[in-house]
DNA sequence: ACCCAGGGTCATA
DNA sequence: TATGACCATGGG
């Protein structure tokens, strides 16, 4: 297997997206623990139901590090219930919790490296590539390539993924193709979002699909759009 | 009633 | 290494 698009490839998917969709500003956090906790909480997890748990965590001012670390699993895992597998879920924000304690809070982990932060993160129980990947472009503002399921759908059904890649080599691929642009990585990956959202989640699924002539529904929906 | 969602871990062969 | 089971809520 290999993946090895080439920069005008990936720029004019790109474009494609940038043209129709704008900017999208990611990651809706305001800051960088926010999007730790939310990259955890979204895993296999649709967005909006995250928006609820986050919402009711600020409320009960649980939204930090210590706080978190604090509180009783049991009131913790009832706050952020609406994000689905909430016992899962509640020792995955306090294995974070304390690896960011043991680490020295996120001003030590700064000094890191790129992949020495990558493999910190990857030793967390509960954290894994996407997740990660998530906490280093949009927390810490690395150049790593966040791949998901739509990612690896699109490119595939775009003709320049075979399907069977595993998740480091499509990472490689994008990275390579691309360079190490945090900017361009943060919308480009937001925008792949945005546009499995915006165009293919809405039923029936593919008559809407314009822009990039490719269905990213969920794996029954095999059709390629064509014309226009 | 069924499918899907911005995954990851663990047990088994 | 490669499958499968499991985690669980909410919206279309």
């Amino acid at each position: 297997m290999s993946f090895s698009p080439s920069r005008q490839q990936l720029r004019q998917v790109f474009d494609l997206l940038l043209r129709d969709y704008g900017k999208q500003g990611w990651w809706p956090a305001e800051f960088p623990f926010e999007v730790m906790v939310g990259a955890i909480l979204t895993q296999n997890t649709a967005w909006s139901n995250v928006e609820t748990a986050i919402f009711n965590l600020k409320q009960a001012g649980l939204l930090s590090q210590r706080a978190m670390l604090q509180a009783k699993p049991e009131r913790l895992a009832e706050l952020i219930r609406p994000s689905g597998y909430f016992n899962l879920k509640t020792d995955r924000l306090n294995n974070l919790c304390r690896f960011l304690q043991d680490s020295g809070g996120e001003c030590a982990l700064l000094e890191k490296t790129t992949a020495e932060l990558r493999d910190a993160l990857l030793s967390v129980n509960g954290i894994g590539p996407e997740t990660a990947d998530d906490m280093l472009l949009y927390a810490f503002e690395r150049p790593v390539f966040v791949i998901d399921t739509y990612t690896r759908r699109i490119f595939t059904r775009l003709g320049m993924a075979a399907g069977e890649e595993s998740y480091e080599e499509l990472r490689h691929g994008f990275e390579a193709g691309l360079g190490p642009h945090v900017r361009l990585y943060n919308e480009f990956h937001a925008l792949i979002v945005r546009h499995a959202k915006e165009v293919c989640n809405t039923k029936p699924h593919c008559e809407q699909c314009s822009l990039v002539k490719i269905c990213l529904m969920g794996d029954n929906c095999q059709r390629e759009i064509s014309g226009n």
